[in-house]
DNA sequence: GTTCGTGCAAATACTTTGCAAGTCG
DNA sequence: CGACTTGCAAAGTATTTGCACGAAC
C-alpha cells in the first residue's frame, strides 16, 4: 500500500503543505483498512502508533487531506461521518430507513456517469456517492404486522370500551 | 399543498402516532419551501408560526418524520442535515470539494435505478440521492495557479538561497 | 527567522434525554 | 384512565478555535 506515500507526498508539497508524521500516520490508517473508518476509528488506531496525536490534529488532517482529494468523506444521516482512501473503489449504500441498517454496493453501479457530470459542469475530478434509502425486507414486515394489528384493535375496540 | 395533509395523517394514525399541531407545522413548513432546508431553518419558520415549539420537539417530529418515510433527509459533510419533501422530486447535489459550493442535479439523472435496488436486495420505497464531489472550475483554476507560483519560487529559491 | 504544524485546554455547536405537565379519545 | 406528546432544562457528544511551543525549511 506504502507506494501511495510517494504521491500524497507530492501531492501535499505541491500545495504547499508538508507530509508530517501525523499526517501519514492518518492516512496510512484510511489506507489500510478494509473499508470506511470513522473519526473514533481512525483516532484510535492513530493513537496505538502514538499516543500524543491529539483529536483536534485528526479533525485538521482529515479536513485537509478531504480537500486535497486523498480521502473521501461520506456522511450518513444519523451516524458519524466516515472516511475511506480515494484510491479505493467508492461503496455505495442501501440504507434501512428503520433500522438504520446499511447494505454496500458496487462502485461499478453508475458506470461513466462521473465523466458525464464532469463535462457538463466544468468539474474536475469528480467521484460519485449513491446513498439509497428504503425499509429493509424485516422492518417491512414488521410495519405491515403493526397497521394489520392496529386496525384489528381498531373493530374491536369499537364496541367493547362501551360495555 | 395541503392535499398531502390527509394522507401523512392517515399514515401517522396506522402506526400509532397523532398528527399534533407541532407536527403538522413542521411538515408543512417542509412541503411548502422550494428547497430543502436545514434544521436551523425549519425552527425559524415553525416557530414565526408558534413561537413555542421547542427545538427538541423539532428533533423529535423530523426524526419521525424521516422515519415514516414522510421526509427524506440528507447530510452533505461539513454542513447540517438538510429535509426535503418526500413527495417532491429528490435532487441530487455536486458539490466542490474546496470550497463546498453546490450544484442541484436533476432527479431523472439515475432514471429506474431504484427499482433495479428494490428487488435486488428486496427493499421496499427506495429514493435515490447521489452526492457528486469534485474541484468546480473556479478552484480547479486556483489550483492550478498556485502549483505552477510554487515551482517558480521553488526554482528560483533553490540558487538564491544559497547566495 | 519565518512559516507551517501541533498539542492542549477552552469554547462553541449540535443533539439527546429525563421528567412533570398537557392533550385527547 | 392510559397512551402519546410536549416544553424545559440539563446532560451528553461532536467539532472548532486561540495560542504558545516546536520543527522544517
Amino acid at each position: 500500500m506504502h507506494h501511495y506515500v510517494k504521491s500524497s507526498n507530492e501531492l501535499l508539497r505541491k500545495r504547499g503543505y508538508k507530509l508530517t508524521p501525523q499526517r501519514h500516520m492518518v492516512l496510512s490508517v484510511i489506507q489500510e483498512a478494509d473499508s470506511h473508518l470513522s473519526i473514533d476509528q481512525i483516532t484510535e488506531r492513530v493513537q496505538k502508533l502514538n499516543p500524543n496525536v491529539s483529536l483536534s490534529t485528526i479533525y485538521r488532517t482529515l479536513e485537509l487531506l478531504r480537500e486535497l482529494g486523498l480521502v473521501r468523506e461520506n456522511h450518513l444521516p444519523g451516524e458519524q461521518p466516515h472516511f475511506e482512501a480515494a484510491e479505493g473503489m467508492a461503496h455505495h449504500h442501501l440504507v434501512c430507513r428503520q433500522c438504520r441498517s446499511v447494505i454496500h454496493l458496487d462502485a461499478t453501479l453508475l458506470g461513466s456517469l462521473h465523466e458525464q457530470l464532469q463535462k457538463q459542469y466544468h468539474f474536475n475530478d469528480v467521484t460519485l456517492d449513491l446513498m439509497a434509502v428504503g425499509y429493509c425486507q424485516a422492518c417491512w414486515q414488521a410495519i405491515l404486522q403493526k397497521q394489520v394489528a392496529g386496525s384489528l384493535q381498531g373493530s374491536l375496540e369499537s364496541p367493547e370500551t362501551q360495555g
